[in-house]
This record gives structure tokens, sequence and C-alpha cells, in this order.
DNA sequence: TGTACATCAGTGAACGCGCGTTCACTGATGTAC
DNA sequence: TGTACATCAGTGAACGCGCGTTCACTGATGTAC
């Protein structure tokens, strides 16, 4: 009960907005800030030396998500022989883990509707973080020119988020395995054949 | 304020549930029974009458809402010339009146993570409209057998829903409207050819 | 058809609860000399 | 290097507020005879 040295300061804060990034893709953008903080062993009222009002936390923490992510696919694209990067990268978006995992993968297939709901002033830096997100993939997409990797891009992930959104309202087990194949399928044979 | 017709009663059941499909689709589903009801004219209490908890009027505004929006790409599609119907489903769904009404349209963009996290207890109910929104369209969808055309709705409706919730995060018209037509593009071309 | 009574749609106060945010306080850290 | 003081990370009570839900009440509607 004291202060904090500022590398500490920045341990908690990076603490916090991680865990925010988890907790709002897996039960929505409501999770309130004293469960976030409680989650870590702290008290509410500290949250506001950390981030000036729970809109700023959205929004650093969409952001993280969706960094995190776009870092996720673009390692699986890395470890990919010659060719198969974008396959790697649709089959690890269209995958079993995903579905089961909104707090640690796709937040444009948990938040998206959030996001445009949030006040435009703060939402341009959304606006910047979805652009790094395609810039990190931009280099696996075909296209001849950036143009229309762009557009590759996104026709690509904004159609997978939608397809595991869409899935993930279903509760029986064999019927979204049968849609993420369905899907899968799809997207495999339109764009990495 | 005392008793009301049967048919009365069953008039603000309507009303309270297509006024609930819009709001949740304009604002989220976390706007309050006593803001939709007042917005009626009515009061909260009286709420109650008309559907067992929140989570009843969710899934039944979130049912409408989704057969609201079979109906009208069905419209649409039967209004266009043979041949071209599954075009004037893309080109509806695509529009920038799609993208700047969501209270009228697709609840799937603006609702399916809300969807995903309701109690499964009740999600079958939603499971159900799911599958009627399908139904209603699968004869305008291509593919030999039905199986095929059931992929084929999976596919391109939450494909174009995902779109549609990932443009609507950026605020400018300009670039909403380049997005908006590449996205038209690729479906039209990659469905309707 | 008229009468007596039960039903119940809608009202508005009240319930407990959790939200985002503020603030006085604590005591260790940071800083100026 | 030591000292004196300002800063501020984190605590926990308190703020106003709105939420979903309950309930006693009202008076017109529905029903049994």
């Amino acid at each position: 009960m004291a202060r904090r040295t500022a590398s500490e300061k920045a341990a908690t804060h990076e603490r916090i907005l991680r865990h925010a990034a988890r907790s709002f893709r897996k039960e929505g953008s409501a999770v309130g800030i004293g469960e976030v903080m409680k989650d870590l062993g702290l008290t509410h009222g500290g949250f506001y030396r950390h981030f000036a009002s729970k809109d700023d936390l959205l929004v650093d923490a969409f952001s993280l998500a969706l960094a995190d992510v776009a870092e996720r696919l673009e390692k699986a694209a890395l470890k990919a022989p010659a060719g198969e990067q974008l396959r790697a990268i649709i089959t690890t978006y269209l995958s079993v883990e995903h579905l089961a995992h909104p707090e640690t993968w796709c937040a444009l297939a948990t938040l998206a509707p959030d996001m445009s709901r949030l006040p435009p002033s703060i939402r341009k830096r959304l606006e910047s973080a979805l652009v790094a997100y395609m810039e990190r993939l931009l280099a696996f997409m075909p296209g001849r020119t950036e143009q229309e990797r762009r557009g590759t891009f996104l026709v690509l992930i904004s159609g997978m988020a939608g397809a595991i959104a869409l899935i993930r309202v279903f509760a029986e087990r064999e019927t979204r395995e049968r849609m993420l194949d369905i899907a899968r399928g799809y997207y495999l044979k339109a764009f990495s054949a």
C-alpha cells in the first residue's frame, strides 16, 4: 500500500491491459473494471492511475487483442513451408482451437460490434490497430498489387471472423465442427489454391 | 391504467418485441428494459406481463430480427429478374443502406457475439431462428445439392456479416464505401458469376 | 341479458446490486540540494 | 552520500446512477351463472 517503482507501475499497467484484452474477448466489453482489477489481486480504485476511463481501456485492450492475433497468425504463416503460408493462416484461423478460445483469439469475431459503438473520437485509435493488423499479414495475401492484397485481407479476415462468430452461436460440438469444416474448405479453395 | 383486451395485449407484446429488435441491433443488447418500454410510452413494470425475463426478450427479439432480414432479402431476390436473384441478395446485403441502418438490417452483423453468450438453455431457440433464416434463402443459393446450398449460405451470409461488422468500425464515409465496394465486388464475382 | 366476481394489463415505488468514477489516505519512491 | 520534501501507486469508502425484477394497487375486461 504505497508508491511503486516506475517499472512496477509499467508492469501493472500491462497486466491490466492483457487481462482486459482476454476478459473482453471472452465475456464481452460489459465486463467491469472492478472484476478485471480483482482478478489481478488489485482494487478498483487504482485503475485510474493507469487509464483515463473505461473507454480508454477498451480501445487499448481491443488494439492489443488485434495485435496479439496478428502476431499469432504471422507466426503460423512463418512456420509453414514456402507456398503454404496463406493456407496456414486460414487453417489456424478456422480451427477448433479458435472456436473454443475467444479469449486468446480474434477480437473481430467477438467485439467488432462493440468497437463500432465506441465514441468516434476514440475509434480512430482502433482504426490504426486494424490497419496494423492488415499490414502485418499483407505479405501473405494473394494479389498482384498492394491494393489487391489489401482487398484480399479485408474479405478474407472479415469473412472468417463472421464465420467464427456465427458458428459460436451453435452449442453442439458436432454441428460446430461440421460448419467449421465447410467454412475452412471454402476459404482454402477460394484463397489458397 | 387497467386491464386491456386480449388483442390489445397482443398488440403491446408485438410493439415491445419489434422495438426491442431495433434497439438491440442499433445500440447493443445492453439496452435496458426501462428504455424500451419508455420509448413506447409504457412503464417498465408492465414488461413482465409480456416476457418472463430480459433473456427471454433477447431471444425473441434476435429471432424476430433474423426473420425480418430473411424476409427483406427474400423480397429483394423475388423482385429481381431470373438468374439475378443471388446478385440481388448480395447487393442488398452489401449496401450503403445496410451499413448505415443496423437497426433494421442483419442481426448477425451486430449481435452474433451477444447471441453466443446467451445461456445454452435459451440459445436453442436462436439456433432455430438461424436455421429458418437459412431455409428462407436456400432456394437462391448456388449448389447442386441441398447440402451444397446450405454450405454456400453459411459461407456467404457469415462472410458478408463479418464484412459489414468490420467496415462499421471505420468512421469515414469514403473509407467505408471503398471497403464496401471491395467486399461487394468479391462476393458478386465469387458467388454470382 | 344482467349481475357478481375473478382475472390481469399496466403503473410506479421499492428491492438489491453492480457499474464507472472520485477522493482522502498510506507510505515507499523519486528528486532537489 | 545524506537529508528533506514532493510525488504518486494502490486502498477502500463513498458518490450517483441505472439495471433487472418484484409487488401492491387500479380498474376495465373476461367469465360463470
